[in-house]
DNA sequence: CGAGCCGTTGAGGGGATTCAAGCTCAGTGG
DNA sequence: CCACTGAGCTTGAATCCCCTCAACGGCTCG
């Protein structure tokens, strides 16, 4: 329980756990007053997702000392992920899919990962980099806006905290180094098939999200057209069937059996 | 130069700094003397390349903490880095240049990320973790091979480290993205232009390590005979000359011009 | 020396791109 | 209501690039 450094603390009177502020309505709160339970930290703890995201590697106790406010956005479709603003920030993906896009130096541009709900998309901001990529929803999606200064600050009392930044590092570098082998490699029936696969991933199992055929050719290195045949294709095979604009229905066995079939090609 | 490594360790009072140790063999010093100073801090603060390594992080009093022998080890072209062993590991590239390799479902392989002198690789170890990727000597090469259990303590009381560490695993993903943006879009001409272009970067900048064919192919994901055609035509086009085999002189500005015709084709 | 690996080059076929036309569908305004 | 429009998807035809198969030369090594 050690207090959260930085700031001159003042000291407020202890209270039980459990008990909610009763603070007068109108009245701010200073952000150093950091014994008092933020309402963040109640905001936090009821999050469905948390188990997955980073903050669920933080205990009750630790939720307790988010002293800010975490800003919730919401972004639609194609809408980009402005990184504007001098304070640096990462972000929790908490539904929907964003794509992380980076532009070759031929000006076109290529899309080397993609985030689903409990992604953590921004970690280089925690070391004041930039990265070179720009985040674009995908479909409507909504994020959680963690400043990099909280999590700097809860990193000093919290080792848990570090240890799940490496793993969410470590895991988004497995996922570019697999996109790199899966997506980018072999003949155009055997990407798509690997991207339909992946989707189905990102979905409930047998409902998924198509992505434009513009948006297949970024992410698989092909023209819009060669990736609407494929797709096509796929829905000759019985292996997808199209719901509505954008969304598809994918048959598992139909699936697996493509994949062998790309694959011993 | 470096003990060899791994044996039990030699120890003995304080002792003035490059002094040998006289010790009587077979006596064994527990572990939690950190007081005294090893023999490794005195190899790794005369590291040429400490200045880039993970341990470029450690000040001078830092790297007293160091109490293990840090294993060296050299790797002949097309020897794999074996990480069999239970005791897990992180390797620090000292000179050479190994590459990533991650098979595909198809069962051929994928170079997904080189890396040369100063680079950190596997460090995912820190994690308990085991990626799917093996590492592959390309040229000779030289790794000093690091203990998970050592970085994890001198992570408790250097903070710096964990920065560092941060740092490695932000820069590895930016490396292995841009190698998607670069080297697995857009036609054979430009990847393999790409490619010697990273190719100088590694090497002093006019000489530099050439790879098989069948390596190019498997890093830009073509057969070695295409690969093979480029290589030719960047001979022909004066942008390289072969200087023994799996070397060759490349012409800045010649390279600068074929990155510019391959770019706005 | 023959065996094997590596690199190079050629010829032919196939797959992806390019160019082009037509389609559905949503939004708009006459 | 319906023509108009534009965006996105699909499909066709022709071209081109890359792959496949093949042969050959240089080189090292048993």
């Amino acid at each position: 329980m050690s207090p959260p450094a930085v700031a001159p603390r003042p000291a407020g009177r202890l209270r039980a756990p459990g008990a909610p502020a009763a603070t007068p309505p109108g009245r701010v709160v200073p952000l150093y007053r950091a014994d008092e339970r933020h309402p963040q930290a109640q905001v936090c703890r009821r999050c469905t997702i948390r188990s997955e995201a980073l903050f669920g590697a933080l205990d009750e106790t630790a939720l307790d000392r988010i002293h800010v406010h975490i800003a919730e956005l919401m972004l639609a479709p194609g809408e980009p992920l402005s990184r504007r603003g001098d304070d640096a920030a990462l972000y929790t993906v908490r539904a929907g899919v964003v794509r992380a896009e980076r532009s070759t130096t031929r000006g076109d541009r290529r899309i080397v990962r993609l985030a689903g709900a409990g992604a953590l998309i921004g970690q280089e901001a925690l070391l004041g980099r930039r990265s070179d990529d720009e985040w674009v929803a995908c479909t409507a999606a909504q994020l959680c806006r963690i400043p990099a200064s909280l999590v700097r600050e809860l990193l000093r009392s919290e080792p848990a905290l570090g240890q799940a930044l490496m793993q969410r590092w470590q895991s988004a570098l497995d996922d570019t180094e697999a996109w790199l082998a899966d997506l980018a490699t072999g003949p155009a029936r055997r990407r798509v098939v690997r991207l339909v696969q992946r989707l189905a991933g990102l979905g409930d199992g047998r409902h998924l999200w198509l992505p434009r055929r513009s948006e297949m050719g970024a992410m698989l290195d092909l023209t819009l057209e060669t990736a609407s045949r494929q797709i096509s294709a796929l829905r000759r095979d019985g292996v997808l069937t199209a719901v509505g604009p954008g969304g598809a229905e994918v048959s598992p066995a139909a699936l697996a059996a493509a994949l062998r079939a790309a694959d011993d090609a």
